[in-house]
DNA sequence: GGCGTTTGTGCAATCGTTTTCACTATTTAG
DNA sequence: CTAAATAGTGAAAACGATTGCACAAACGCC
């Protein structure tokens, strides 16, 4: 019961467990074998009699052992862990786009690694040098703005990479949204339900979506409005008071501050005026805003199958770009006239 | 310029760069000196002259190392990485605490590694597994259930942890909050400001500080009513209609039934029912409730501070308990009568 | 100038695995 | 019944870093 060994764990000290981490040597001694017999019984395609196997296997339980993935991967130069560099811990969004990566990473049997880099302190750069050191087997990177081009470009010549959401690199895979058509999407929504009078909010370049829904249905530039991605609450109800908007279309970043500004306006949604936004977070739904979304699930599924792809492909087959659709989730922010 | 060599990275061959990972021995055998010096370079506190140094250092820029942290840790039984197991991604709440902890521990050094356990796919025991494999330095759990009492306690023995928000075991560090002192601080709030007729939603052991406050104000259990926390939106919208309370204190997850029963019996807030929640999410705030708030900051820097005096112990100190108060963010959601 | 100390460097062991190679024992084929 | 194939095992060399030990050169001190 109570065994005493220099060689083994646990110690049994005074009577209290002074556990010492197992490895697969200690196992080895207790069984009487090698360590490469002990090795060789963890993995499944390995020349090893039954027997022995089923021993090693109950009695390295038994001892409370744990691979040492450490070790591990440094002999076999796979980590199984796909890292994911999130480009901002606010948005509630990415949080949705990471839920749906790990899920579907852990289903293929990978771990994922997740980096947020934080604004004043954290960079993008930081990050990437972070999952770069922990050698993880790919990174999928969500790339915002082109500060680290060279950088990355000289880290995917040995780090499998992955856009998602924005392409940046040709030789890099992607899988993309077609944001411009998501754009139009939105317009044509309002424009079906009689609204002609619309207040852009934060279009960018997603905004020629948006022109083009305008211009097929032959609307005047005089009838619309927009505003830059930085347009603060002010620029926002100012708006609102001149141009008399019947309905706003809040693209990206944009929807907390055009939301805000209705709210301080003392409109109300949507009988005085109509919001559909961009990316179907949990507080749009929660509010019940219209609003046009992406299928994550849909989105990770792509990733992960080309990513996989990818980590399989010893004959560097050229990139892949992908693009995704996104559709629309009616709620009751619009009204029909 | 375009130097070929078997021995060295990077490799140009035809033209393309074909990067091979650089070590420390690549390094060394660049420089003319063995490994061991490479090492020490980096090493600030080592015995190394400063011009070796400094053409080391340069050099090994120039060839783009990067050190590999996966044999740094398995040489150095150090991976410099805390773990943080999260019990829902769901839950904005949680993702607020990971971001604090995440900008705490990087003011130190560490890195945070996150595991999520999502229902249906990962188990509380499998991220524990993992991350103990990951061979982190310790691991911040965020106890929900007992479900793995013996296992953490067996792995608390060779593992450093710390408990967040809930205490399960007496012998391991933790931080909390005193939660029925919020509660109490929550409903006394609704008190002072003529509210009698209260429906709590989702109390259960934070019910004691409801209860409290309600027998100090002298006021009858007739006058009250609890739902569990379990309760639907159909439920509450009984609650209200038969019971029509002035106001509703919502404890823990039940902020956003409790709100969404509200927007579908059409009552306005604060002019026809007072909401009071609890945990100040990113929601919350853009809705306009008052709440019963955390200050995450010094949570983080609590947690973190008793985290690192117990890496940094030898002589195993009793458990630190630490509890922390909860405080009000007035908003616009209750009615003073 | 001899002796002790400091400084800078290399060698080699080590961390816990995986995996190749070699070797024996057993089975199979001819 | 022998030759060849195969199954099962152990020894040992990696993987890329850290670090104690040994040793040489340079220095300070009387």
């Amino acid at each position: 019961m109570c065994k005493i060994s220099i060689f083994c764990a646990p110690l049994y000290i005074l009577g209290k467990v002074c556990s010492i981490i197992v490895t697969l040597k200690d196992v080895a001694r207790d069984c009487g074998v090698s360590v490469s017999t002990v090795s060789r019984a963890f993995d499944k395609s390995s020349r090893i009699s039954q027997p022995v196997r089923q021993r090693i296997l109950t009695r390295a339980t038994e001892m409370g052992y744990t691979p040492n993935l450490i070790a591990r991967s440094l002999k076999s130069n796979r980590t199984n862990t796909i890292a994911l560099i999130v480009p901002s811990i606010e948005n509630r969004f990415y949080i949705d786009v990471l839920k749906h990566l790990e899920i579907t990473l852990h289903g293929y049997g990978y771990r994922l690694l997740v980096s947020f880099v934080q604004p004043g302190i954290t960079t993008e750069r930081e990050c990437l040098e972070m999952v770069a050191s922990a050698k993880v087997d790919a990174i999928i990177l969500i790339p915002i703005d082109a500060d680290n081009i060279s950088y990355i470009e000289s880290l995917s010549s040995h780090t499998k990479f992955i856009q998602l959401f924005t392409r940046l690199f040709d030789h890099i895979d992607s899988v993309v949204m077609d944001d411009i058509g998501g754009a139009e999407l939105g317009t044509n929504h309002l424009l079906l339900r009689g609204h002609s009078r619309i207040l852009l909010v934060g279009g960018e370049d997603r905004a020629d979506g948006f022109w083009q829904a305008i211009d097929a249905a032959g609307i005047s530039h005089e009838q619309v409005m927009t505003l830059p991605w930085h347009a603060t609450e002010a620029d926002i109800c100012n708006a609102i008071r001149t141009f008399s908007p019947t309905a706003i279309f809040s693209v990206a970043n944009t929807n907390e501050v055009a939301w805000r500004s209705i709210q301080q306006m003392e409109l109300s949604i949507p009988e005085d005026i109509s919001l559909i936004v961009y990316d179907n977070t949990k507080w749009v739904s929660l509010v019940g805003l219209t609003a046009v979304a992406h299928d994550l699930e849909q989105i990770a599924a792509t990733l992960v199958a080309q990513l996989l792809k990818r980590l399989n492909d010893e004959d560097n087959a050229p990139a892949v770009h992908i693009t995704l659709d996104p559709f629309i989730i009616e709620r009751k922010s619009v009204l029909s006239r």
